[in-house]
DNA sequence: AATGGGCCCAACCGCGACTTT
DNA sequence: TAAAGTCGCGGTTGGGCCCAT
């Protein structure tokens, strides 16, 4: 499909679109043009920007590729684990997901998505697990996706995507949302917990995705500033939390929750009842 | 060193949604 | 209100790289 130029060449016919790899001048060109005057319509920026490329093609180039603020580097383990809770939960709606993330494109997550986590996925239910084959202990379990959709009195505007530079929303000192990723068995899947949690501690429900049902959990600082724990109502079923400060779950530049910052270093067990370092 | 297979990723396509005239 | 133009999304493809043989 994806059609190797054959007239790449500046001596082909002058009016016939190109497709195919850009070359480095042609980004070169994109990139000045959107940098310097921004993008009224994707059709005109390919047009002065004196790219035989569809306005189709260029905003693909520029969004996924030449945005300065993409991310660079290979997807992290934690990045992965969003994408895993996110897909769950949204199902295959990529730019949602990548809207979520910092830096990440939806190509990029749905190219991943497809060439490992879901061979992943298939070579897990191949080896005997039933249903869905997933998730697997310590991942991120059927976080509720309304819950990073909240829109704390409105301070959370749409962000245009398009290279503009509009201000993001301003910064809450703290945002009031608390989420923890269950890392031990015990609980059914589905158990993840996004509290509100503006005074501390405070008790709330956490959701159930899975089974419907809730129970009590509280909810409180464990001593270090920015963590919070959780802990079940019935104190017995649950072996192991995760946990998140408020800090890292926002992202700001992008102006979207980020759910990309599980905290490997804040595992605590609560079996008994107390937290542990 | 050659080659074949699998994997990754860039980019295209079709289509629906949205905006403008 | 309808038509045309544009945008954005998800699915898909195929070239190139990497690794095992």
């Amino acid at each position: 499909m994806v059609e190797k130029s054959a007239s790449n060449g500046d001596g082909g016919e002058a009016n016939k679109e190109r497709k195919g790899l850009w070359s480095p001048e042609e980004d070169e060109r994109l990139y000045s043009r959107i940098t310097r005057h921004g993008v009224s319509t994707w059709s005109s920026v390919a047009q002065l920007a004196g790219l035989r490329r569809s306005g189709k093609s260029c905003r693909l180039r520029w969004m996924n590729y030449l945005r300065p603020d993409l991310k660079k580097e290979p997807i992290s383990k934690r990045e992965e684990e969003t994408i895993i809770a996110l897909q769950k939960s949204l199902g295959n709606r990529w730019s949602v997901i990548a809207g979520r993330m910092s830096g990440r494109m939806d190509n990029e997550i749905k190219n991943y998505w497809n060439s490992r986590i879901r061979k992943r996925q298939q070579n897990t239910s191949a080896g005997g697990k039933d249903g869905g084959g997933f998730p697997v202990q310590g991942d991120l379990l059927a976080v509720d996706a309304t819950a990073f959709e909240l829109s704390p009195a409105g301070e959370q505007k749409p962000v245009s995507r398009e290279g503009t530079t509009e201000a993001p929303p301003p910064v809450p000192a703290r945002f009031p949302l608390f989420a923890c990723q269950l890392l031990g068995s015990g609980l059914d899947e589905g158990h993840t917990a996004i509290a509100n949690a503006g005074t501390t501690p405070s008790t709330t429900t956490h959701e159930n995705n899975g089974a419907g049902s809730e129970s009590e959990v509280s909810v409180g600082e464990d001593g270090r500033g920015d963590h919070y724990y959780y802990r079940a109502g019935d104190g017995a079923d649950m072996d192991m939390v995760h946990f998140l400060s408020f800090d890292d779950l926002l992202d700001y530049s992008a102006g979207n929750l980020l759910v990309d910052a599980w905290d490997q270093s804040a595992v605590y067990c609560t079996n008994s009842g107390s937290s542990a370092d």
